[in-house]
DNA sequence: GCCAACGTTGGC
DNA sequence: GCCAACGTTGGC
């Protein structure tokens, strides 16, 4: 694993775009960010980047991982200049999927946005987080 | 369905 | 530039 990757999160209910509906799509744009906090994270992915991928309301728990494959360009589902999409494609499901409970409960995953700053749809994951998360997750990238 | 957290808007 | 009102998100 390269480590000049960095890892991010992103939520989204199931009920509006589920992980089963972007692994048949095969690659989206991600659209519909309107915070900047989270704007601003979209614009700082890179290629390659990796994307932890959250059920957030139903489910509350990370279900894939995804890689960024085009970096952050003017939303298309919008004239309003200020928001940007990335490009978006699955890599895998996780083995087991990580609850936000087993989030909570590790006491390496305590700083966590996903806890810290819950209302927050596009956060950064430190690496050492990444790899607890994979890790409880069963899973090998 | 409720409510806490928090971002945005608009009156002053 | 402050802050009250309001809207949205998301956990419970």
């Amino acid at each position: 694993m390269s480590n000049k990757k960095l890892f991010w999160l992103v939520k989204q209910e199931p009920s509006k775009y589920s992980w089963e509906t972007f692994l048949k799509d095969g690659e989206t744009y991600w659209d519909g960010v309107r915070n900047y906090q989270a704007r601003n994270n979209l614009q700082s992915m890179k290629k390659g980047d990796l994307v932890f991928f959250y059920h957030s309301v139903t489910g509350k728990e990370i279900v894939g991982l995804a890689k960024v494959t085009r970096e952050a360009y003017p939303d298309p589902t919008t004239d309003d200049s200020r928001w940007v999409v990335v490009d978006l494609k699955p890599i895998k499901s996780l083995a087991h999927p990580v609850s936000l409970e087993e989030i909570k409960n590790h006491k390496d995953l305590q700083e966590n946005a996903l806890i810290r700053q819950s209302r927050l749809s596009v956060m950064p994951i430190t690496k050492k987080e990444s790899q607890v998360i994979l890790r409880l997750s069963k899973t090998t990238i």
